[in-house]
DNA sequence: ATAAATTTTTAGATTAGTCTAAATTTTTAT
DNA sequence: ATAAAAATTTAGACTAATCTAAAAATTTAT
């Protein structure tokens, strides 16, 4: 059984590798990450080894066993599902889902999750466009673009974000854009690569470049 | 803000302060309540003594201040609400709820407690039956009686349990008794007080004293 | 009313998770 | 290739929550 502190550890060791594309994860990607001191993150790494939940090794770096890969998968399930629960039943924003998903993924009840899962409907996306992986551990490859290597004149729509924080859900809000939202690529800037895009059914709007890269589309 | 422990200790305080009917709580009773020793619950209650969550005089006891009652509503209001959301949505059965919201209790969401309130349509009571505090610390007030104390020939409504433990609850459930069902006293043993009771649309049966002394009735 | 029993508190240790400061290892730059 | 810089680990300390064993206070029983 892991405590909470083992859970997020093993949760951000997850997301850093995918995010890396399957490198061993650092101690200090980890501390900015969890915002500790890599002195903490240590300590943590040797017992997390110990409990063979990653391998370790020392000044090299870490990637997770495969008992620990099913570890944060089971962690991520229960996030997103709580964040569909939050979205869709609860009528939260997109960007507020994600705090509240951080406690109650702790939750230890898999008869919960399950039951959770059916009562959602068996959704295969969160409210932000991530894949839920199943019970098993299986999570559906999503293939995407980001809109910033769209090219001007073509037709996409919106399926995720690569970026979570309020601000940018927030300014995705007022901009006009929800997931699975049309979207047309009208000109590219050449200086600052900043796109215009018409959103289906609304007016035109020019988006900068750093929005542009996290914005993924299909 | 309080850990997730301390949280604990004020709604065991709360209970066998109520159970007790406003009398100070012993150390004792707090240690067999929370599963711990009487020397750490000393140590806790330093501590919340500290914080202004009780009144305690060493050797004599605790008593929540006004801050620490209010504290522990909000957790009594979040796990019952929790519970009705896990037997109504998710359809567990009363003998599983209560595991489970202990922990969901202490999410900490003002906000959400006020949309899951909502999304369960404002309910008044738990599956077990107890009163859910509102967002205030009101809770409806209730009178009940025990079975055990009503009279043969009498007819009354099933409105609660005064034990919560599975298999007492799993006990009810393969009897067929169930929240909100009629009931009618028939007899009662002169000898070890157990009840024969009829309950409407079913067979009659025998149901111990102990049994009928945790049955609530209106 | 005082001795015995019970309850409660204190003292001192332990564990998980954190910290700062110092030591060590690895990487980078000349 | 070696010195400087950066990253990582170790050492030692702190807090919350727990424990056991011993001391102190209260209650009970004669």
């Amino acid at each position: 059984m892991q405590t909470f502190t083992e859970e997020n550890y093993l949760k951000t060791i997850h997301a850093l590798s995918a995010q890396s594309g399957g490198e061993w994860v650092t101690t200090n990607a980890l501390a900015d990450s969890t915002l500790t001191r890599a002195a903490s993150v240590s300590d943590m790494l040797k017992r997390l080894s110990e409990k063979q939940l990653i391998h370790y090794q020392k000044y090299r770096g870490v990637r997770l066993t495969e008992e620990g890969e099913r570890l944060a998968l089971k962690i991520i399930r229960k996030h997103r599902l709580w964040e569909v629960f939050l979205a869709e039943k609860l009528q939260f924003g997109w960007d507020e889902v994600h705090v509240i998903a951080e406690e109650l993924e702790h939750v230890k009840s898999e008869r919960l999750v399950e039951k959770l899962d059916a009562f959602l409907g068996h959704p295969q996306f969160d409210p932000h466009g991530d894949p839920i992986p199943d019970a098993a551990g299986n999570m559906p490859a999503l293939q995407y673009r980001k809109l910033s290597e769209i090219l001007a004149g073509q037709n996409v729509i919106m399926t995720g974000v690569s970026e979570h924080t309020p601000a940018f859900l927030q300014h995705l809000d007022k901009s006009g854009f929800t997931l699975g939202c049309r979207l047309r690529v009208q000109e590219i800037n050449a200086f600052d690569k900043s796109v215009s895009v018409q959103i289906e059914g609304l007016q035109t709007l020019f988006v900068s470049h750093e929005v542009a890269k996290n914005l993924l589309v299909k």
